[in-house]
RNA sequence: GGCGCUAUCGUCUAAGGGUUAGGACGGAGCCCUCUCAAGGCUCAAAUACGGGUUCGAAUCCCGUUAGCGCUACCA
């Protein structure tokens, strides 16, 4: 499968490019890429950033680019990233080419200096614990006064000293120029220079700050849409500025609305806890797809009314102008961690599975639960359970007693039908008994016998029904009696039929 | 504070000058029915506020309010 090839595998290579391809693909291919920093596990924010890129790729038949911004050596930790490989491996979605900007530091520091020759950079030798109280005042906050113009000769000077510096960018806000671009979702978007802070390249100890190694790479790697949070869409002047400085053409800029808690809050661990982490929803039993649908559905629209989509349907309808430009809201509550709608659409591509893929997938659900699987059983419960779970997880609660030797404990007063009493259900138990030990095993046969049952205790349906159902299944809500009892068999009904008699007569005699 | 972005049912969204403001989730009710589901039908539920422009505004413009983002040697 061809969007398996870029599945991260610990101790893989990652793939590449050769420049000659790259000069290749550069005739106007579309080439995305997704940009995580690990400095946590992979956030669902950050997930729908990377499906709107994959799917922007493949409707284009793009590249798929998966780079980690991993430039603050502080802050990034390896079970960061390992998280964040686990994420993406379980959206199933895959990549093209990968690279990690901690290997490419020495092209950061390059370009830095080349800016800063052409005049476009200055160093700033302002301590890094400075009061930062110079910075509120109105204007103070565009640069640190005095650096901005130091004599280069004074410049070189002082870094020859050993005086450690940041190497900030120099906006030339003094023209009163206008920076525009079109956003591919917000539109035309324009900022004044005089309103754009000179922004730091390189970090005193030599490492790109994100502004710079971004840049860079996107132009080193050919990138052609820069498809991102709109927490990014004031820093897009910054970077078109850089763009230019380093003498290459921008990229296009699509923003996509940010994913909100209900509180209109940004989703943190501290405050919403694991709903803002994609494995949450894998360890809730979401099938990956039906999250990935539902993901999509959070500020974008295929322009109808279709909310259950395929992978390929998903590819075939995505494009910038069904990305809404408001925030969205995911829908959760403290007693209901999953957003309602999330829940509905997974079990709506539950029902639409075949019953033994659904089955594949329940299997070490059920093992995992204790359950010893016979798979051939299994096929069977798995199609009577299949529109009664709403994730995978369900399963083992709803199938427990097609599985199980022994029954749950229950309340024997369960056994009792809708007006009627304990005479009756040992009645309906003691009939049962007796037809299922010669009934002809099938729905249809046993059907046909317990009707008649019913018709000569001149009990209703229902009466006749519940009682059986609470003595093999344990409990009043189940699959559809007659299939049930095919299932579970012969010898475990009537096994279990005889405990419910058993509890019935002690209650009795009590 | 400065700059930027956004504003339709509780939530996700459609309608980009003329509709009884549509759909979905969730909620309520009914039907189906051996229970639970699934499915079908019905109901409640929205254009933040104020000004314009126009014969006509959810839609265009301005203002207000609210929310969010950026304003770091985080990304």
């Amino acid at each position: 499968m061809r969007q398996k090839q870029g599945r991260y595998r610990p101790g893989g290579r990652p793939a590449s490019v050769t420049p000659d391809e790259r000069d290749r693909l550069k005739f106007q291919m579309v080439r995305v890429r997704f940009a995580p920093s690990p400095t946590g596990y992979l956030h669902i924010g950050s997930a729908r950033t990377f499906i709107f890129n994959w799917l922007f790729a493949r409707r284009q038949q793009g590249t798929m680019i998966l780079r980690i911004d991993d430039t603050d050596v502080e802050r990034n930790t390896q079970a960061s990233l390992d998280s964040i490989y686990d994420g993406l491996n379980w959206l199933d979605l895959g990549w093209d080419e990968f690279y990690r900007q901690s290997d490419r530091f020495e092209l950061y520091t390059k370009a830095a200096w080349e800016v800063f020759e052409k005049g476009h950079a200055y160093r700033d030798f302002t301590p890094m614990n400075a009061a930062p109280e110079e910075k509120s005042d109105s204007g103070g906050w565009l640069c640190n006064p005095g650096m901005r113009e130091l004599s280069r000769e004074e410049s070189d000077r002082r870094a020859a000293a050993g005086e450690p510096f940041v190497l900030r960018f120099r906006v030339p806000r003094e023209t009163g120029r206008v920076v525009t671009f079109k956003d591919l979702v917000y539109g035309d978007q324009a900022k004044s220079t005089a309103d754009i802070e000179d922004f730091a390249l390189l970090r005193s100890n030599g490492a790109p700050t994100y502004h710079h190694a971004s840049c860079v790479d996107d132009a080193d790697i050919r990138i052609t849409h820069i498809v991102r949070g709109q927490d990014h869409l004031s820093n897009t002047f910054k970077h078109i500025l850089l763009f230019e400085a380093l003498g290459v053409e921008p990229p296009l800029f699509a923003h996509l609305p940010l994913l909100i808690a209900p509180d209109g809050s940004k989703l943190s661990k501290r405050r919403h806890g694991p709903v803002v982490s994609v494995m949450t929803y894998r360890d809730a039993g979401f099938l990956p797809h039906a999250y990935v649908n539902f993901l999509c559905l959070l500020g974008w629209n295929p322009k109808d009314d279709r909310e259950k989509m395929s992978r390929q349907e998903l590819i075939d309808a995505f494009s910038f102008e069904g990305v809404n430009r408001s925030n969205a809201v995911v829908n959760f509550t403290e007693e209901d961690p999953i957003d309602p709608k999330a829940l509905w659409l997974n079990s709506q591509h539950i029902y639409a599975m075949s019953v033994p893929d659904l089955a594949a997938l329940l299997k070490p659900v059920l093992e995992l639960a204790g359950f010893a699987v016979d798979d051939g059983r299994l096929l069977k419960v798995t199609a009577l359970i299949q529109e009664r779970i709403k994730t995978l997880k369900d399963a083992p609660s709803v199938a427990d007693f097609f599985f199980a030797d022994q029954l749950a404990p229950y309340d024997p007063a369960e056994l009792i039908p809708q007006k009627g009493d304990g005479a009756m259900a040992h009645k309906v138990l003691e009939r049962a008994k007796e037809s299922l030990a010669t009934a002809e095993f099938t729905h249809e046969g046993l059907e046909t016998a317990l009707r008649a049952d019913a018709t000569a205790l001149g009990l209703k349906a229902g009466q006749m029904f519940q009682p059986i159902r609470v003595a093999v299944c344990g409990r009043k809500n189940a699959p559809p009696l007659f299939e049930t009892l095919e299932v579970v068999g012969r010898d475990a009904c009537l096994k279990r039929i005889g405990q419910a008699l058993a509890m019935l007569n002690s209650q009795e005699s009590k």
